[in-house]
DNA sequence: CGAAACGTTGACCGTTTTCAATTACAGTGG
DNA sequence: CCACTGTAATTGAAAACGGTCAACGTTTCG
């Protein structure tokens, strides 16, 4: 279960970059997934400065909330060329009320949400690189001995985990080092602390 | 609507400092609500070492996905003395599936929770410490002109926003200095940019 | 084969952290 | 009413750490 498996048959949209999505107090007609691109969502202040609130990336939905507002709260802006499923509020909200179900699978799915934004949130409450490093590691690692498998460049590994990459170079190379990491290409194994 | 408006006559339990609510791999029979006091939810791996995923402070929830789990995927132990309300599972999952209003104001919750999360972590991707608070306070402010009124001390915003309290001290002065904001004791004056 | 992205390392710099000391302040009990 | 205790607020100085910039090697893929 999904969302898109709430609204099976969503339409698509393109944006060119710079292109508004929605903007602050339009009204509230759909939820968005990220299929490609970069959409920056921003809210703007009175004083006409602007502050982020997230950055959606591919794969991500956003502006969940517009199930529960008439209107939407933030700017949403194409940062590249990018392309979202549209999912229309009526139509969710109706699946919603009509199937209890459908209502528990959403709310599991937002659940899990919360908990993945916790985790990361308290990922960066760790000032060390290397320690951040090894603790997102130890958290992705499967297996035994403890295994990740990297199914993606370290750069966004580094931007996922709030870091540069230049540091999680450094932060891999230290922990190789001192005996806590073992690296191929591809993979990471954890040794046992010494 | 909350999570209490779901459980109307939830229990309570009391826990010494050291002493765990539950551990991983139990069978999750509830949802809790902190009250009062501190309880660090963390993940033991195999090796033995553990890794924080979150730390609850008094108004969360936690343990939400107990909901769609038959166990525990982490153990919650309280740092401190602390108080927690029980809102037992299988209670929940009656009233949710009886009722879809009640699935739908679940979710709203969660949206909401997914909402502030991801912009607490947006906030973190601002290395400079005056921007950053600056940040947090614009997004904090209403009324015009914007003003933030402190129901909490420094010290536990400079915890929230990912800094030590003596990088706050420095960012507020450093922000009034500069003619960004405007200070007395217990409310802050957001100024317009010059 | 060449271009573009990724990976890696070095040096330097700036900011934040850390540690320490001081002040302000609220609550407590004598 | 006042010393007393603990917490919050503030400031200083030094060190450590990650960021930035730059150069270069490596891989991938058209």
């Amino acid at each position: 279960m999904s969302w898109l498996d709430l609204a099976p048959c969503a339409a698509h949209r393109r944006l060119q970059p710079g292109q508004a999505l929605f903007r602050q107090g339009d009204a509230a007609a759909a939820v968005y997934l990220l299929e490609m691109g970069r959409i920056s969502l921003t809210r703007c202040l009175t004083d006409g400065s602007t502050v982020a609130l997230h950055t959606a990336r591919p794969g991500e939905t956003f502006a969940e909330a517009a199930l529960f507002s008439p209107t939407y709260h933030c700017d949403a802006v194409a940062e590249v060329a990018s392309r979202v499923a549209v999912l229309p509020k009526d139509r969710l909200l109706a699946t919603l009320v009509a199937d209890a179900d459908a209502g528990l699978a959403l709310a599991r799915l937002l659940a899990g949400q919360v908990r993945s934004l916790r985790t990361r949130l308290e990922l960066r409450n760790i000032r060390s690189a290397p320690e951040r490093l090894l603790s997102w590691l130890a958290l992705q690692a499967e297996g035994d001995p403890p295994v990740v498998q990297l199914d993606r460049p370290w750069l966004q590994i580094a931007q996922e985990i709030g870091l540069t990459p230049e540091a999680v170079y450094r932060a891999t190379a230290a922990l190789q080092r001192n005996g806590r990491i073992r690296r191929s290409s591809t993979m990471v194994e954890l040794l046992p602390r010494t």
